[in-house]
DNA sequence: AAAGGATTCAACCGCCTTAGT
DNA sequence: CACTAAGGCGGTTGAATCCTT
């Protein structure tokens, strides 16, 4: 069955905001909240849909938007975050008072993503110059993993693990389960660059590994609390199988380091 | 001064998740 | 449990602007 438009199109404007615009949706806002985003339109009235207010709204008219170029700090900010998450804009902006995912996004692409190469390759360079042995790494790779398992089942049913380290928690459909990532049971070893975690232990703290929907992070050095294993979640009508996308997150901080 | 290539960023699109029924 | 509506998100586009020649 093909899904029905996120809204009518026919007789809405698309393109850019009028100052009008603007103004109408600002004093509406204002006067009225947005309980309901997709009858704000109709009752402002605006020949918009109500996908395309919100996104005015929440990326441009929001009064504590803040405007103008990205401080160094802001910069670094962003870079560590990504590092660590990903392209998830919209956390890595709720983290930058006044940014929109959109102005973050926008602004990697156009300015960071260089930096961020460059400082990687810089990193890298200094790494191997420091290090004439030689390591050879395997990197982890996504594992599969069948949800008939039998550690799979029932509700908060926890592995018991071999080494801290390597616990990763996360809330999968209402089921909290707990994914042991022994090295020899799962997957590698995590191996968690100090600096990362330092910096990202100032910009999470203890209560927000339950908020942001299930996303949280752990540092204590020995864990990482998975918003991940949401992510890349993966089924099959048969075998309900998934994917562990926490590979990514450690990939990710081990391709930092470059071990 | 003009042309055209590069860059920026607001806005759109389509998919996914969540909440309500 | 299935279905639908609405919200939210990341990827992409394209017009406007800037820069270089």
């Amino acid at each position: 069955m093909v899904r029905a438009p996120c809204c009518e199109k026919m007789g809405l404007k698309k393109g850019p905001w009028t100052h009008q615009e603007d103004r109408i949706l600002i004093d509406y806002i204002n006067l009225h909240g947005h309980p309901n985003w997709r009858a704000l339109p109709k009752h402002a009235g605006l020949l918009r849909c109500g996908k395309s207010c919100r996104l005015r709204w929440i990326n441009y008219l929001r009064p504590d938007i803040k405007r103008g170029n990205f401080s160094r700090e802001e910069e670094d900010t962003i870079i560590q975050l990504h590092t660590a998450m990903g392209n998830r804009w919209s956390l890595i902006a709720g983290r930058i008072p006044g940014r929109t995912a959109n102005d973050v996004k926008n602004y990697w692409n156009t300015h960071l993503r260089s930096r961020a190469k460059q400082q990687k390759k810089e990193h890298q360079d200094a790494k191997s110059s420091e290090d004439h042995a030689m390591v050879t790494v395997i990197k982890p790779q996504p594992r599969t993993f069948s949800k008939t398992l039998s550690w799979f089942k029932g509700d908060n049913q926890i592995l018991e693990t071999h080494d801290d380290r390597n616990l990763i928690r996360s809330s999968t459909k209402g089921v909290d389960t707990n994914y042991n990532m022994s090295a020899g049971v799962i997957s590698s070893p995590i191996i968690l660059d100090d600096s990362v975690n330092e910096f990202l232990k100032e910009l999470f703290d203890e209560g927000e590994k339950s908020i942001d929907g299930e996303i949280g992070w752990s540092f204590d050095g020995s864990q990482i609390e998975g918003e991940a294993l949401n992510v890349v979640e993966q089924e099959d009508n048969e075998n309900s199988l998934f994917e562990f996308p926490t590979d990514e997150v450690i990939w990710n901080l081990l391709d930092t380091e470059q071990l």
